[in-house]
DNA sequence: GCCTGGCTTGGTAGCGCTACCATACTTACG
DNA sequence: CGTAAGTATGGTAGCGCTACCAAGCCAGGC
């Protein structure tokens, strides 16, 4: 284990490849990371002798040499959450062209957390750093104020970047899924939400200027809970709110999963969707517009965000720093059967 | 941008440390890494200089000088799939009381793509790789077995570990759920699989000895697609399978996503679930016991997977290498209402 | 013919840390 | 009291790479 043999087990170095080409040690490591600036006779001489010796440069000396490590600090609040997931595969796909490494952490949610990682993170000199929200606690700001590379903050738009930022407006999308189930013929609508992360805190704040617009805000409407969604929960929630205000007819529901446990308690309870009680989700997993009946939800395009942060911070890299710092990617409301009342 | 200023942006140094300290910059290394090593007296004259400068040490000048870097390298075939994310959660959640990062790499189901990510990982000199099955090319293989880190193949068991593994049988898996389905009374069980990775088709074979014990196999039961699972494809593949075969009464599915296409199916057309048709999934997600009716699935241990993964791992970086090399989590097959004909 | 400026190439000196060895000081033992 | 075998600390020499600067070469303009 760990044989530890001085000269690193035998891999060769730039050093064996400068000898084989014949060139000097800087040739070589100009002729991997800037191409055009060595003679094609001597890149391809280099190159021959690379794919030869099987060399593969050291990351961990070039960070060190260049004090800036190829690498892209991303960090979400969960991994399973597949909102999230779907960023990071974003961000994984849109950088598998490039030389950048991604360095992923995750949060937990927590902001002391999330301060831990930075810090981590930072140790590193990353190329740039992806965030996720823009709730970061003070000191997380004066870090990432502090760093010298790109930042990139994800999910929600807001004032006041620390740097770029990528995302949508929860509070519409709250707003605007809420606001349809109104005009659907909606009167009891109750909100189901469960973590109330920021994100989760914005869209209830749109749900209510949705329904106070209308006349309709009720706070006995508003089922909340600190604990992890899940499909379960959203059923628990739902037997708890119709428990609580039984003149219930429909419920904006934080994210799909909460709805899908709606929806099937619904359908355990002979409680007939849209009819009886109206159904909206928000992110829109593939799920909602299979099940039956179909679900409305917000589509979010998390994915998109995922890339356009990369692309962003690519280009800030570059030295071509976007002129719109503040990217905002909006949501899409998809009206399906669940409200479809009338 | 990269202002580059050489001496690294005036972050301090080991030796900063050090002077202020009053020791010399090995005995600051040497606190940090071995505190048991240095005197009581000079660890925390040590500690506070550490504190008052606010130093985090280089990674990457460790890892130069080290010959190793405390990263585990990570490598799995999707980043969205549930259950590689509970995976990779356990992952995490087992490092993180440690001086372990993680380096995430997704294969997205592609061999060349694994060596591709193995060449790129193994230049980091890892202090452990994980990887995702037992069916690594034979590139892929010489590398791993050159490689000189503790290796975790996971997901599956099989004979052969390059070094060590976890997961269970999926072969078993397949099998014990489709034997229950026979013995519920379901006669003309149809195979549903997507993706068809080595692991699915490990399924199917379970699936189909199983059937064949019975009696009961009948090639025109099984319905395979190369495409990538989801929902809809669910639904699909089942309007397909019954069509093709009208006197289907049950249905295993590869996994979760595609039974809950199925059931969601049987809802639109009025078809009784488990009466007219049983479904059986697998991995249990959460929402398999929460929807209606509930679906019988295969109970994978797939955070305990992550887990064990690092448990293992850490043992052998430790010199205390398991005496098992080979765990097997095995899987809970959890009969619900979906298959209860009787 | 000489100078200027652009291009290509190479040498030197580290980046911040730790492996290895050396040194001082202690304790145990004959 | 001398020697062996620890224990605690420090110095030196890199790890493999790149930033910085220098140098050589050519073309073009005066």
């Amino acid at each position: 284990m760990r044989s530890r043999t001085r000269r690193g087990g035998g891999r060769p170095t730039i050093s064996d490849v400068a000898r084989l080409a014949g060139v000097g040690a800087i040739t070589v490591s100009r002729a991997l990371r800037q191409p055009e600036r060595v003679s094609e006779s001597l890149r391809s001489q280099i190159e021959r002798a690379v794919t030869e010796l099987g060399y593969v440069p050291d990351p961990n000396a070039r960070a060190l040499a260049s004090a800036r490590a190829e690498v892209f600090g991303v960090l979400v609040p969960s991994l399973t959450n597949n909102v999230f997931a779907e960023v990071v595969r974003g961000i994984y796909d849109s950088l598998s062209d490039g030389p950048f490494r991604v360095q992923l952490g995750n949060t937990h949610y927590s902001g002391l957390e999330e301060e831990r990682l930075l810090q981590v993170f930072l140790s590193q000199r990353p190329a740039a750093l992806i965030v996720s929200g823009i709730d970061q606690t003070r000191t997380a700001r004066n870090l990432l104020e502090k760093a010298d590379c790109p930042i990139v903050q994800i999910m929600e738009t807001g004032p006041d970047p620390i740097d770029m930022m990528v995302g949508f407006s929860h509070f519409d999308g709250g707003r605007a899924a809420t606001a349809h189930m109104i005009e659907a013929g909606y009167n009891r609508i109750g909100f189901l939400g469960a973590r109330m992360d920021p994100r989760s805190q914005r869209r209830l704040a749109g749900y209510r200027a949705a329904m106070e617009a209308a006349g309709l805000y009720d706070p006995r409407l508003v089922n909340t809970t600190p604990v992890p969604s899940s499909v379960s929960l959203g059923r628990d929630l739902f037997r708890d709110a119709l428990a609580k205000v039984p003149t219930l007819d429909g419920v904006f529901c934080n994210n799909d999963d909460l709805a899908l446990g709606v929806l099937f308690e619904c359908h355990r309870a002979s409680i007939a969707v849209p009819q009886k009680i109206g159904i909206s989700g928000f992110n829109d997993l593939d799920m909602m517009q299979v099940a039956f009946p179909s679900v409305t939800s917000v589509t979010t395009h998390r994915y998109e965000i995922g890339c356009q942060a990369v692309a962003m911070a690519r280009a800030a890299i570059a030295g071509e720093r976007p002129e719109e710092r503040v990217v905002d990617l909006s949501f899409d409301l998809k009206l399906r059967e669940s409200t479809a009342r009338r």
